[in-house]
DNA sequence: TTTT
DNA sequence: TTTT
């Protein structure tokens, strides 16, 4: 029907949160930076940032548990989903937050161990795969389309 | 830096509403809709939508006005911000927009002609340009890279 | 560690070839045009058309053997992927091909139904779904969704 | 009419090939690796690279000149371009492209410097800002296009 | 507020 | 080999 896709690569501002569900599906949530310059009229070189609230849910929420941290360079692939809730004075309000689908560590080793030790198998691996969310609509075997 | 990229195919909710900037800069705002489909655990097609506010700039203002119609199927590719603004009570509130960069108008003459004639030039162009945003940042003659 | 990532909107050269291999699994090619529009120097505009050798497999490849048809406009989301084969004199030759993860029909009913009835159960949902390949890493189960 | 867009964050598999056209016009030729890994039926993690042929244009290939190197890794938004040739015994021959119309340094510092020192100018920012090519169809004069 |  |  239609397509809903960001692409953003860009820094973590802060450590992500988990939280466990009762159904114990794991959420990360954390904000990314990107960030554009440009030059304005008067010839001064402008950068505005942008934050954004990054979602993901169970293996990559687990993912994140581990490998994501503060400063780091991600690439996030994902959706936009903007949900309302009630703020603490009853209005409604709307909050725009990504769902990530598949995640990048960016960077080599370097840029990610922190004071970590080279030979952790973590943080080793923090700095190379790819992580994919299994597509919700798709159950095992999908080859019966229902439509 | 950072990428910030947001790719949308969706159905226009609403003819653009398009203003005029003192300094003669057109902005054309208007609601996009995505859809997902996916089966629940009982078994139940669910559909959900998702609404975003498109922003177009200058010559891409012009096009969505001329162009741009309620239920028309469009491609957009561009950029999240959000921004504040105080609402009436005064309570600082946040709205995220997309700014569009390139838009296409997808499908062919028969969906994008209403009761039109095939032969107006208007509409038979409507189905097919793809508009793109000259970038903001790049003046005439950029070869001087501030790096 | 990396993306390769294409995204195509499109028309179709020609109707799909779908093949099973002798393990059963289903793929089908064929041609995607894009095109691009410019203006020359000398004021005359200018049309290039690039083709796309689209490969898709499994459940991707069956839809696109019922509603694939040439003429198309399709939208593509895949990755890239280029092969080596040995030619009728025995050089070694290579072919670029998009494997395709997801499909859109693009379009509204209007554009997809040829001479074929409105009612065609089939023409009609044509004009809708996405169509996503389940990543083939991915194992099954992971059904206990939050939502 | 249509879109034509490739995504890849990988690795610079050699340090790029500039070349001048008699109009003036810089081009830059290097191959960029992604890599995609999965489990084989039989358990085992396998690795396939691609290989991609990346050609920069004018100021991105003069950026390339500069900072782009072996190894480095790399976001690159651009569009795919087949293009043929005749080989040496007259064959036609074809080769796929990417065209690159925006490019990324990914990576911090660290990643980037070799041996160079922290305080070199070039190499520090070299990690940072994005390059954008402008459009070719956007008049306001780089219109010496060798295509 | 769209589309199927 | 498509589409406008």
């Amino acid at each position: 029907m239609s397509v809903n896709k960001v692409i953003l690569v860009g820094n973590v501002g802060k450590d992500p949160e988990v939280r466990h569900l009762d159904s114990g599906v794991a959420v990360a949530n954390f904000p990314l930076a990107t960030s554009e310059s440009y030059t304005a009229k008067n010839g001064e070189r402008v950068t505005t940032t942008e934050w954004h609230n990054i979602v993901l849910w169970r293996g990559l929420a687990d993912v994140a548990e581990k490998y994501v941290t503060k400063g780091r360079q991600l690439y996030i692939e994902g959706r936009i989903r903007t949900r309302s809730y009630d703020d603490k004075d009853g209005n409604k309000r709307y909050i725009t937050e990504i769902y990530g689908d598949s995640m990048q560590m960016l960077g080599t080793k370097a840029d990610n161990q922190g004071g970590g030790t080279q030979s952790s198998q973590a943080s080793q691996q923090a700095s190379t795969p790819t992580f994919n969310e299994p597509e919700i609509e798709e159950p095992a075997g999908d080859d019966d389309l229902p439509f």
